[in-house]
DNA sequence: TGTCAATTGTCAGTGGCTGTCATTAGCCTC
DNA sequence: GAGGCTAATGACAGCCACTGACAATTGACA
């Protein structure tokens, strides 16, 4: 690796690491990009050409979990049935994400700033767009699993618009919660996706939830 | 209504169709608010005082559409299963929003923008957030109906989730055909709702879709 | 070492959006 | 119906995210 690469190498870290520290401290839109730029001691320019806006820099982390997560499903045997494919996908690869995520920043900042995303409107927005991205690649890998044409069976989307849903719903309950920990993210997900026979099952007052 | 009153009401009408028509024929990005000021005559400062946003003008109609199908969730029988009463819900609601929409817009206008929305990712982000925001809220009318407490039992979150999940699909599928009539939306998420059985059921591989 | 190409900084400009203040226009009372 | 009051508007200045263009710098490599 190059003198070259190197020092670009340094700087997109410097900004990346100054721009989450920011984030989780003084909030996201409190923060300016001349901000981050002056943290790192470039110009605003500068920032602008190792990052396509100031999102991205939000969503850097996260683009590396969801990675993993659509890479765990794909290796998933086809026997599984989809949903039991999605949920041992998830679980599975949040037990190895804590290595992915410490070689960029801190597990304990990427928290800091999945809570600000989750709380900041206009990354909150960004977010779900990019989850209903991620749902349609997974769809079309269920899809493949199951021998099955995305558009012609609604099925595969359905599932997981399904599993989709369950996750959403777990990650605005746990940043919203206090047990701000990624083991408290993975026993909530856990939780929620074993309440899913029993919500589409038939009458819910008949039966009490755990 | 005085003439004060009358004179603000027109304005924000011109406004919002000339952002709507817009929107519509030039795309969202490419219409400035200078522009649509303009198109009014009258200054940008005024169309901030009308909307907080572009945005805003982008979705006051569906924000109509969305608040008939909340209202016709609430006014469901009690003895009908959630999901069965959400479905119900959308589909009835649906008949009837026609006249809502054209009293501010002809619907042609409308469905051309709903099709701006799900192809500009400003705005896409812009209408899950909302769409999470209208889960919430569903979710607890539901828990409301059943007797139980949201924040105790996951089960009213679930379904609203995949019922939310599946609506979303069949309206990225409907904005992306060639049907765009309010019926051929209709119909789509009616089949796809009824796929929601089928795809949760065992084996897809026994059994064909239809 | 000198040449070439990549990286960066500077500057100017656009678009969304906000605060401020003076002007205008409808309203209401005497 | 004149005049004072208040709400609506316009004009202006400014912030921030982002982009294009061009010049200056700095590492790469012969």
């Amino acid at each position: 690796m190059n003198l070259r690469e190197r020092k670009k190498q340094r700087t997109r870290d410097a900004l990346l690491r100054a721009a989450l520290e920011l984030f989780a401290t003084r909030g996201y839109e409190e923060t300016t990009v001349d901000d981050i730029a002056a943290a790192v001691d470039v110009s605003q320019r500068t920032f602008f050409r190792y990052f396509a806006g100031k999102e991205e820099t939000a969503f850097y982390v996260p683009r590396l979990a969801e990675n993993q997560v659509v890479e765990a499903v794909r290796v998933r045997p086809p026997g599984e049935a989809p949903l039991e494919a999605l949920r041992r996908a998830v679980l599975e690869s949040w037990d190895t994400i804590n290595e992915t995520i410490e070689e960029i920043v801190p597990v304990e900042l990427h928290l800091r700033v999945y809570r600000v995303i989750e709380s900041t409107p206009a990354l909150l927005a960004a977010h779900l767009r990019r989850a209903t991205e991620l749902e349609e690649e997974l769809a079309r890998i269920i899809a493949e699993r199951e021998g099955l044409d995305v558009d012609a069976d609604p099925r595969p989307r359905i599932v997981v618009a399904l599993f989709g849903g369950v996750i959403r719903v777990t990650e605005r309950l746990w940043s919203a919660g206090d047990d701000l920990t990624l083991e408290g993210m993975r026993q909530l997900t856990a939780a929620y996706l074993d309440q899913v026979g029993p919500a589409l099952a038939g009458n819910w007052r008949t039966e009490q939830s755990p």
